[in-house]
DNA sequence: CTCTTAATCAACCAAACAGTTGATCAATGA
DNA sequence: TCATTGATCAACTGTTTGGTTGATTAAGAG
């Protein structure tokens, strides 16, 4: 089912990896420094194993790195791959944000800008 | 199984609305303008219904947001919305990155810097 | 060698999700 | 009024996910 464009997986994993609010808080948790997984684990009601799985989703979307350090394993957060998703979701914000002004501009810039904003021809489309 | 701060839900759904290819395409089209159901149905494989159940996970995640025209239901990209998400995203990826700028500096400005960028103390923990 | 700590593997379960078909509602347009 | 088009509601199904318990590997510390 992926019709998408290429690299469309990695951004599946991504966001899902994100849309959990245990994961990320391990995110924001991770951004002021590496951790291991005991240390992920502390804030939260659920089992270690648990956590592992939640670490395994984040690494296998490509957010988090892992090393070693004798027993531990300690989690690292990918800031480059946090980038690659801000620059996807900008590049759609930004082309929306474009025609939103180019609207209000034409409709004389005082309009209160919580209106359609499109909606462009009565017929069928204009748009390409 | 919420601990988190306020507001998660929102973040929850974003993400995971943003988490399967269907609808990043589906965002993406809308980007350029509103469109009906139908319209967004077009590229894909898939029943009307589906697509509108997909709808109505981007508007219950505050991404898009519908009107009226006659019959038809135009979806509506709410860019604010994508930016929140960015700024969810950037909070974090700042944090980290000028945690890495300063381990660079640190560490005598000429190191490839694919190492591990914290592990801080190896008793039990420092930061807070 | 044995005990402890860190983390994972494996099997399992309940809840949520993506998609389907079939019926229905709402607003036109003939 | 009645047929048409756009879109949704409702019920059902297969798959995935988030969590659990229990057993196991790996690396030190005594």
């Amino acid at each position: 089912m992926e019709e998408d464009a290429p690299g469309a997986e990695s951004l599946d994993r991504a966001f899902m990896a994100l849309a959990d609010p245990v994961r990320r808080a391990m995110v924001a948790r991770l951004s002021r420094g590496d951790a291991t997984v005991n240390e992920l684990a502390e804030p939260f009601a659920i089992t270690k194993q648990a956590v592992s799985k939640h670490i395994h989703v984040l690494e296998h979307a490509g957010l988090v790195t892992r090393s070693r350090d004798a027993q531990r394993r300690p989690v690292h957060l990918d800031a480059a791959a946090l980038e690659r998703l801000t620059a996807w979701i900008d590049q759609y914000r930004l082309i929306a944000e474009s025609r939103f002004r180019q609207l209000d501009q034409l409709l004389g810039a005082s309009v209160s800008h919580h209106d359609q904003e499109n909606t462009p021809a009565k017929k069928k489309e204009e748009l390409k």
